[in-house]
DNA sequence: GCTTGCGTTCGAGCGCGCTCGAAGCCATAG
DNA sequence: CTATGGCTTCGAGCGCGCTCGAACGCAAGC
């Protein structure tokens, strides 16, 4: 599969690796380290949510966790592994409503794998679209950003003295 | 610059062309052939937002638009270029408050420019930002894909008689 | 023993970005 | 002449995804 190969084009392609990056490719690629258990402000901070939104996910249906003596939430392996999957398709655009029904269809059986299938297919046609509209705005916003002549702007600083005048912009063009 | 090259890598690596992509690089590229003048229906075709959001984004003070003697909106090529600018930056995911901050300081005269410079450098980084979320997440939804045996799927039909038996999915695993 | 801190439940509230409905005006079609 | 349709203003409402506050429980540390 092309999988390795797109994300080290694409990284590649996009350089300037923020904080974000590496844990995310961690995140990506090693969805079995999970502990035994967690409690909930470890999950938090495995997942960079909010104990709140954990409970809000346990509240909408998405995931079961069991409690401890104390009642105290004890996510094991499976729940994990689960708020893994979902926050990475929230994080990739998923709604709530998508994400319940596909949960209920997990929890349905195997029976309803090929829905399961589809509904990834779908997401995975709506993460390229979306890809693609970021990739022009992209696009857009740079060359805006070289017309106002920033860092990498090509002839700019002209006649004005000061701030950036000497252009051809009219008035009132953002 | 880079952008012409990148758009087309990108382009290029995505395939699949949705119906938006033509209309989206034609808006892109072309931000110079809009009429003299333009009526809301039209505009909003344009831009593929409603009238009612034109209407908001005129309360919102992102645009002024004159009026005919009926009192209808009449957008003149200035009003549509700034709209063409305001909705791309909306779908690249700028929020409305900065776009507000953005348009009163082109309201305010050119000695704004190096301020705007840096709102258009930052949202740049977060476009970056997000393609590489998204594009980790879309690994993460292929590969998914992937070992659910779907079209791609490297080694799966094997046993099950029926619609995707025979993998090693745990219970619940999504 | 008491405080500190992290956890619990429940329901309400919020910020965002639209989206809609009501009531009315005007122009064109039949 | 009337009806239809598209426009106007205004304010209210909505769907989403959290986010927070209140009131409480339990356990460990000083």
């Amino acid at each position: 599969m092309a999988t390795e190969d797109l994300m080290t084009r694409a990284l590649d392609m996009l350089g300037d690796d923020g904080p974000l990056s590496v844990e995310a490719i961690h995140r990506l690629t090693e969805p079995a380290d999970v502990p035994e258990s967690m409690v909930i402000a470890e999950v938090a901070e495995l997942l960079d949510v909010s104990p709140h939104t954990l409970r809000y996910y346990e509240r909408a249906g998405l995931v079961e966790v069991a409690r401890d003596g104390n009642g105290h939430r004890v996510y094991d392996a499976q729940a994990v592994r689960r708020l893994v999957f979902i926050t990475r398709m929230r994080l990739s655009g998923m709604a709530m409503r998508d994400l319940q029904h596909y949960v209920s269809l997990v929890d349905a059986g195997e029976h309803t794998e090929p829905e399961r299938l589809d509904m990834l297919l779908e997401q995975r046609d709506t993460i390229r679209r979306r890809l693609r509209e970021l990739t022009l705005s992209l696009s857009a916003v740079e060359y805006k950003i070289a017309t106002y002549g920033g860092s990498t702007g090509p002839d700019v600083q002209a006649s004005g003295s000061g701030t950036g005048t000497g252009r051809t912009a009219a008035p009132h063009e953002p």
